[in-house]
DNA sequence: GCATCGGATTTTTTT
DNA sequence: AATCCGATGC
């Protein structure tokens, strides 16, 4: 794309709307990007706002960044001297931990706060429990987080929330520790970034006016996945007729379940009555047959504006839908399909991506590819900074940083074992509770030999506790005058964490190949420092992980897909339960979005889309047939090649696949003793799977699978078969 | 205090 | 299937 670009009149509205509130409903592939990097152009260029006035949201730090580059183009393009180097862009929740530590002073943190990621919210939320003598069996942990994370996205405080059931009183008293904990830590997790910077500009009136003044002009990016605590935000931060200026597009909102409200877009139209709103139709990425899918799936939800994509590449390649035995064989497909495609030099193998619904999914397709030996890249899954030991070392450089972080001083003061047990952990805990000591102070004590400590423990834990507050002692003094890795290398001596992963299996070496990698991370942020190093540790997101510099299909679920666009896009898992969800079936409000994922998912693509699924599918433990997702049966068929989108069977197609097939009805009465998916018992063969059966001259052809690896075509009147299970 | 084993429980998506 | 938790035995 050339760096500037030719508007269309729509985009060329939204981009010089006057400095009010703006909103732009913008379908995919219809310029959102280039209407918003235009937009910050116009806005320092034509209209002379200075940069630094500028806060422009973004979902990831990685679009953060590119919007950055766009727009330098388009000033550097025009001569213009400005460069956006001043513009705040980032995402909600990196500019508000900004705000927090600049405003701390003015709050019960203080700036040094660290930021508790998933798990260690599940580990507190789980102590909390055990503390309060919940059983966790019962009520587990991530639940009771769910429900507190929910409530805090909603600006729901513990005092407020509702306990009108058992499960609910039993959350609200967590939740009540929950916020005192986080405190006492001082630690904020992902909500409170929000959560304290809303509370923050609505109790303290000349910080509100400060940032006021400071962002007069605010843009923001994929509006419709916007949660209630981030509409309050906007809201805090603007005057009543502000320039607001945000795109979205409700038919792409997949994150309900983060509390995402797509009802901001209509909340956003009654608070600012007077807003000028745009629409953004015209797509500038994909074949109409793309489209035409696309619409004929989101046409079926209801309660939304109704659009007409269009474009002029015309009409392009058919959509492709290939069944397969099982998730093995459907990688093998996709390996197929990208060796063809790349074959000819039609497609570079960078072109491709691979999306699906769950995470776990991406697994038989590593394996695939590593079998073809082909590279891939991979976007989240193992989330990298998830790791056991990337989470630990994480921990001492957290409790370097920030000694009341308890959770992550639990999570280490034993890791590598170092003779500090449950008893001696739990003693501790009860010390500081009862003097109202941080953990910290309490190990210093005892390392001081203060009297009062002396008798508590054994000699031996005494020692052991000592030790470990020595050391913990020097890493904070060498904190602030060695660079980070150096620092990192010290501990990881000190602990002798090498010797302690590597036991001399292989995923030992990958684990301390790990640690090294985040070794060389570190190394980048010699220069600012643990604090955002941290900080960038707890914020980045998977996408943000995804570099452009290696040409290799992309594996990514369909939610981190969402932003970004593909020549090839294959959509693995069309089967009932995996995409629509099982966790989605039983609720109207998740089934649109789990259609509105579909949509996202085929709307990234440019020229050629695969929709790829397997009859018979390992869910968790075990297996079992599947159902054709119902949202290929809304495809209309003329777009469609390769096998039909019925129920199920995939022993009705596998042996005649056709390019073209009669419309659906025609298929055999189910009179047949054998269907696909049975387990069968043949006298020689052994035990096999039943792939098709079918009527033949007054018999029944059945083909099975055997576990040998061989296929065999029997009567079903002449081979003695058991039947030892259906399907 | 620690290692190991068994069992239960889980996984949808992520800033 | 994989992880995580808790109990058990050393």
């Amino acid at each position: 794309m050339p760096s500037y670009d030719v508007l269309n009149p729509q985009q060329q509205q939204a981009v010089t709307a006057p400095l009010r509130p703006t909103l732009v409903i913008a379908g995919p592939g219809s310029g959102k990007t280039r209407v918003l990097t235009h937009r910050i152009a116009y806005l320092i260029q034509h209209e002379h706002i200075p940069p630094a006035s500028i806060l422009a949201v973004t979902f990831t730090n990685k679009a953060a960044m590119e919007m950055r580059n766009r727009v330098d183009d388009l000033l550097a393009a025009d001569g213009a001297p400005e460069k956006s180097g001043a513009v705040r862009l980032g995402t909600f929740h990196a500019n508000c931990a900004r705000i927090l530590r600049r405003e701390a002073n003015a709050l019960p943190f203080n700036h040094d706060f660290v930021i508790y990621d998933d798990s260690d919210q599940i580990s507190l939320t789980r102590q909390i429990s055990k503390d309060l003598g919940v059983d966790t069996k019962k009520f587990n942990p991530r639940k009771i987080h769910a429900l507190i994370s929910r409530a805090k996205n909603e600006l729901v405080t513990a005092e407020y929330f509702p306990s009108d059931s058992y499960l609910m009183e039993i959350t609200r008293r967590v939740f009540e520790q929950y916020e005192k904990r986080l405190l006492y830590n001082n630690a904020l997790d992902f909500d409170d970034l929000l959560l304290w910077t809303v509370s923050l500009l609505r109790d303290a009136p000349l910080v509100q006016a400060k940032y006021r003044e400071m962002y007069p002009h605010i843009l923001v990016d994929e509006f419709q996945d916007t949660n209630t605590a981030q509409y309050a935000l906007l809201s805090a931060l603007t005057q009543p007729q502000p320039d607001l200026f945000v795109v979205g597009d409700p038919d792409q909102s997949i994150y309900r379940w983060r509390g995402a409200d797509i009802r901001n877009v209509q909340r956003f139209k009654e608070d600012y009555p007077d807003a000028q709103t745009i629409l953004l139709e015209q797509n500038y990425r994909s074949t109409q047959t793309i489209l035409d899918a696309a619409m004929a799936v989101i046409d079926r939800n209801t309660n939304r504006e109704v659009k007409k994509l269009f474009t002029d590449l015309g009409q392009g390649e058919p959509i492709y839908l290939q069944e397969a035995y099982d998730e093995t064989d459907e990688a093998r497909n996709v390996v197929d399909t990208v060796r063809r495609l790349t074959r000819k030099g039609d497609f570079q193998l960078g072109d491709i991506a691979v999306m699906y619904r769950t995470n776990a999914q991406s697994r038989p397709l590593e394996d695939a590819f590593f079998q073809a030996g082909l590279n891939y890249r991979l976007v989240g899954a193992q989330r990298f900074y998830g790791r056991r030991e990337i989470k630990d070392i994480i921990a001492y450089l957290r409790i370097t940083h920030n000694t009341r972080d308890e959770i992550s001083l639990l999570r280490v003061i034993n890791t590598p074992a170092r003779g500090i047990g449950a008893k001696t952990i739990a003693t501790l805990q009860e010390m500081s509770a009862q003097q109202d000591l941080p953990l910290a102070d309490i190990l210093q004590h005892i390392a001081d030999e203060e009297p009062l400590m002396l008798n508590t423990f054994s000699s031996r834990a005494q020692r052991a506790l000592a030790h470990f507050n020595y050391l913990w002692k020097d890493w904070r003094e060498l904190s602030d005058s060695l660079p980070l890795a150096v620092l990192m290398d010290r501990i990881l001596e000190d602990v002798r964490y090498q010797d302690f992963l590597e036991d001399g299996s292989e995923e030992g070496e990958e684990r301390w190949a790990n640690v090294l990698e985040l070794r060389a991370a570190a190394d980048e942020f010699a220069d600012v420092g643990l604090g955002t190093f941290l900080e960038h540790v707890a914020l980045v997101s998977d996408q943000d992980t995804l570099t452009e510099d290696q040409d290799a299909p992309t594996l990514l679920t369909l939610h981190a897909a969402k932003g970004l666009e593909f020549p090839v896009v294959i959509i693995i898992g069309l089967d009932d339960g995996v995409l629509p969800h099982m966790r989605s079936m039983d609720d109207p409000e998740a089934m649109a979005e789990e259609r509105r994922l579909f949509y996202v998912g085929i709307t990234r693509t440019m020229k050629r889309l695969y929709l790829f699924r397997a009859f018979r599918r390992r869910l968790g433990g075990s297996s079992g047939p599947t159902e054709t997702s119902r949202f290929l049966r809304d495809l209309p068929l003329d777009l469609l090649e390769g096998d039909r989108p019925r129920r199920t069977s995939w022993h009705e197609n596998a042996y005649k696949r056709t390019t073209r097939w009669e419309p659906p009805g025609s298929s055999q009465p189910a009179s047949l003793r054998f269907r696909a998916g049975m387990r069968v018992r043949h006298a020689s063969f052994g035990e096999g799977i039943v792939l098709q059966s079918e009527a033949r001259q007054g018999d029944e052809e059945v083909t099975i699978t055997f576990e040998d690896g061989r296929t065999k075509h029997l009567l079903a009147s002449l081979a003695k078969l058991t039947i030892l299970s259906e399907a």
